[in-house]
DNA sequence: GTAATTCCTCAAGCTAACTTGAGGTCAAGG
DNA sequence: CCTTGACCTCAAGTTAGCTTGAGGAATTAC
């Protein structure tokens, strides 16, 4: 009875540097499906350590929960990435991160011709654009959110 | 009795493109400062806009509201930044900004590399070192909000 | 066999940056 | 003068991604 009966949640938490509270909100959140023993606690798969990996990978792309557990759910069986499965999703990871790369490098060089026109005094400067996008996208902490600078029109 | 009495919290609203609400928060953390008219209303100078788009700006660029305060609070006065005050402020900008695209260079080229190595399984990948500095400031969504990966040790 | 861990389930709290709503006041137009 | 719309305050709600705490059951170690 050692390792056919599972990973107890503390064990998975310490491999994968995860807070336990944090690996039950996964399952919560539909990221894990792990089974119970006869005393109803959770046990893990192996595989399960590198699902969280992904997960955390996931995460520091910028992805949301909801769309991480969409890309696993497109798995199919659900099951957790492979190698083949890693590479196709890895694409889709750069693509992601190369335009989060490109909005910081736009707002960057909308910084530096700023520097030189002064234009904080004048309403038409693209970097503040009133009434931009950013306006509507419902509640909370809209850009550190990653709903972030979309250009309206070229700088003066 | 019709500029120098200042603009009204709605006028200012419309001007910069903030809810008025916000508005009124910016000022309960100390970003702007009114004064009242007869009747309690609060009324802005001109400058106020700019200070506002300066404080949109920064947002931005990632620097949360206390941050903002402090940058402001530097100037002389107390003052809504001039021309002079802002090309030294872009250049602190400018290197917050360059940090973060750091970062997302950094967290694309081990992408690239982990596609080759498929090192989803390896716990010595760069990518999601078990234990990285992410682990323990605070509560909350600590990538989003700007807590970003830390390198550990060279990629496989 | 029992004490110490570890685990369980809720429910509630935390952070940032706001929004929404209730209940009431002020200002401008006719 | 009176209505309408903008403004006021203060409390509570929102979102994401968790953490913390209470109260109790299961496992493990000796």
């Amino acid at each position: 009875m050692a390792v056919s009966d599972g990973l107890a949640i503390g064990m998975l938490a310490e491999r994968t540097g995860l807070a336990v509270s944090a690996i039950r909100y996964y399952e919560e959140q539909g990221l894990i499906r792990p089974w119970r023993n006869a005393g109803g606690q959770r046990r893990f798969g192996r595989a399960d350590i590198r699902r969280l990996s992904f997960v955390m990978i996931a995460q520091k792309i910028g992805l949301t929960l909801p769309e991480i557990r969409a890309l696993l759910d497109t798995l199919p069986g659900g099951r957790t990435p492979n190698k083949r499965d890693w590479e196709k999703m890895a694409a889709a990871f750069r693509a992601h991160l190369d335009a989060r790369i490109a909005e910081l490098e736009h707002l960057r060089d909308n910084l530096d011709g700023c520097i030189g026109c002064g234009c904080l005094s004048l309403p038409s400067c693209a970097l503040y654009n009133p009434k931009d996008r950013m306006a509507a996208r419902g509640t909370g902490p809209r850009f550190l959110l990653g709903d972030a600078y979309e250009p309206a029109e070229a700088p003066g």
